[in-house]
RNA sequence: UGGGCUAUCGCCAAGUGGUAAGGCAACGGAUUCUGAUUCCGUCAUUCGCAGGUUCGAAUCCUGCUAGCCUAGCCA
């Protein structure tokens, strides 16, 4: 049922190639790394560095490492971890024995710090976190030298093991790097290094109550992996002269090379982890997995495949320029990879009853649909017709507009793989609503018999009333809608979420969560991997068919 | 206001002094028992603006303008 998967080949071109090529020699390799913070849920815009990290190590034959940022334990947790790494083999990437964490490098990071201090590049400052900002100066005027600043390496020394011993208190003192506090660059401003948090760490335990910061941490992780390019996103830029500071002055013998890049935004779509972190805690949607969000695991439940996400990401480019790609090029890559590897069931989302009014009550005959329309390895199915269905009510308008290609009164229309039929009345209630629509059938144009050659315009699908399966099915539109009102410049849209009772042909004994289908003219669906079951089962639709049917107001 | 970065079609994005790739979207048209798919075709005399250098500039120079990042003991 699943089409063979191909590993497809995606090219990455951009200024970063050209780094890598000029800084690889023949005997160097590229190494890259991935290295997430452990706090919360992957989304679509680490899919967009994951692929990149992974995919030029792929592509000049070097390696991707997977490093967990794990230096601040106030904020990480093993739970993420985990999810981490199952969203990143989801996505088909293999960081095989190269399983990191910065808390692996404590022990060294200490040394390191500790050789700063002896060659007079650190110091122990005992001013506050608020005496520090205020001393930090501002975007135009330099900063004022903290009056620990000039320590003797032998306090320094001393004042620093006793940090690590858990003599002082948490904020009571930090190490900073001595740089210069006049920089223009105020991450030079003697940054902080070193922050004493007696605390639980998810790796470390009690080791520890003194931990690094990234600033001082990520350069030292990079340089002791041997890390040849370290891709990360435009925000640390500024911070690339202290990443190279911390590099040069402690002697590595690699000194790793870091190259910033544009972060993916997608268009009405908020990629922010506080923010995702604030609707799971909330409630307002279904956790982390909900499949409005463009987390990784609700993406993978919306039914969207790590191919189109792959194809979607190296499609869209790396550069340095703010920018926003639009949600159709998403959705291309979801079709593009689902069309050929999905197979076709009819279900009506909206349904209308449709009597043939000269087909026999008792009948039904068992058709041969086609389960692709392009790949006859899929088979074909037997799909029950009868004199009662249902159709999609939008398939059917009283009074149409010139192109409609549909049924109307007097319009004939074929049903699909079944027979041509024609219009003869409708049924309303006492509100006027259509209950019923009345047809004929002509029993010459059955799908496949050699009379069959009439042609109608339209073709529509179609399910027995006495054989369909109620399912449900979940339509989904964007989680956020602009507004200019609210301080992030959106609001949740309120119709985001669309439950609806639809009827399904009776071909889905055997269905499983996760497995995919194109609902004929209504899009592509997944069984849900949450709600799912045989006695109540749930679709979710992936995305809908693109269509050039414009709906006419009249 | 200091420093850093960015500016090429509606949206992404190539381009590295030799006369504007590609993808998405859109629009035509062919095929189609899914208004899908597939298939052909159209879509930047112009590269944020203004000057300059050059036989020649999106690419070099000068000056503007706009947007983003930056003053965590977060990453």
């Amino acid at each position: 049922m699943s089409a063979e998967n191909e590993n497809k080949e995606f090219i990455y071109e951009s200024f970063i190639n050209n780094f890598i090529e000029e800084d690889l020699s023949d005997t160097s390799e590229l190494v890259t790394r991935f290295p997430p913070e452990p706090n919360g849920y992957l989304h679509l815009g680490h899919a967009k560095s994951i692929c990149l990290n992974f995919g030029l190590a792929e592509q000049y034959g070097g390696k991707c490492n997977l490093r967990f940022d794990d230096t601040n334990p106030a904020k990480e947790d093993t739970e993420f971890v985990n999810s981490i790494k199952n969203d990143i083999k989801w996505l088909g990437f293999d960081w095989e024995d190269r399983l990191y964490f910065a808390s692996g490098y404590f022990d060294k990071m200490y040394e390191y710090a500790v050789e700063l201090i002896k060659k007079g590049l650190a110091y122990v400052c005992d001013m506050s976190a608020e005496q520090v900002r205020l001393a930090r100066g501002t975007l135009t005027e330099p900063g004022k030298e903290s009056p620990y600043r000039n320590r003797s390496i032998e306090e320094n020394l001393d004042l620093f093991e006793r940090m690590k011993n858990g003599e002082f208190a948490d904020g009571e003192k930090t190490l900073r790097a001595k740089i210069d506090m006049a920089s223009p660059n105020i991450n030079m401003r003697d940054p902080v290094i070193y922050r004493i948090a007696h605390m639980t760490h998810h790796a470390t335990g009690d080791k520890w109550c003194i931990y690094p910061m990234y600033d001082y941490a990520h350069p030292i992780e990079d340089a002791i992996e041997g890390v040849t390019h370290s891709i990360c996103t435009m925000e640390f830029e500024d911070h690339r002269p202290l990443y190279d500071w911390v590099v040069n002055n402690i002697d590595f013998k690699v000194k790793p090379r870091q190259i910033e890049f544009a972060k993916l935004n997608l268009e009405d779509t908020i990629m922010g982890k506080r923010y995702l972190r604030n609707l799971v805690e909330t409630n307002q949607v279904d956790g982390w997995d909900d499949p409005r969000l463009i987390t990784l695991s609700g993406i993978r439940r919306r039914g969207y495949t790590p191919e189109a996400i792959r194809s979607f990401c190296a499609s869209v480019g790396v550069a340095k320029a703010n920018s926003v790609v639009s949600l159709s090029q998403l959705e291309y890559y979801a079709r593009e990879d689902l069309q050929p590897k999905t197979p076709v069931r009819m279900a009506v989302l909206d349904p209308v009853k449709l009597v043939i009014t000269n087909y026999p009550e008792d009948k039904t005959e068992y058709l041969t649909l086609e389960n692709h329309p392009k790949d006859e390895s899929f088979g074909t199915r037997e799909v029950p017709f009868t004199r009662e269905l249902y159709i999609e009510r939008e398939d059917f308008l009283e009074d149409p507009p010139k192109k409609f290609f549909r049924l109307a009164p007097d319009k004939e229309v074929r049903l699909k793989g079944a027979y041509i039929v024609k219009c003869t009345g409708v049924v309303k209630d006492s509100d006027g609503n259509i209950t019923e629509i009345h047809c004929t059938y002509d029993p010459e144009t059955r799908s496949g018999s050699e009379a069959a050659g009439r042609k109608v315009k339209g073709t529509i699908h179609w399910v027995s009333c006495a054989h369909a399966k109620p399912i449900q099915v979940n339509l989904y539109e964007n989680l956020v809608i602009p507004d200019e009102g609210s301080d992030n410049g959106y609001s949740l849209n309120p119709d985001s979420l669309k439950v609806v009772k639809a009827y399904i042909e009776d071909n889905i004994s055997d269905v499983k969560p996760m497995d995919r289908f194109q609902f004929m003219r209504n899009g592509y669906f997944i069984a849900d991997s949450k709600h799912f079951t045989d006695e109540k089962p749930v679709f979710n639709r992936i995305v809908s068919l693109k269509s050039s049917f414009k709906p006419q107001k009249q």
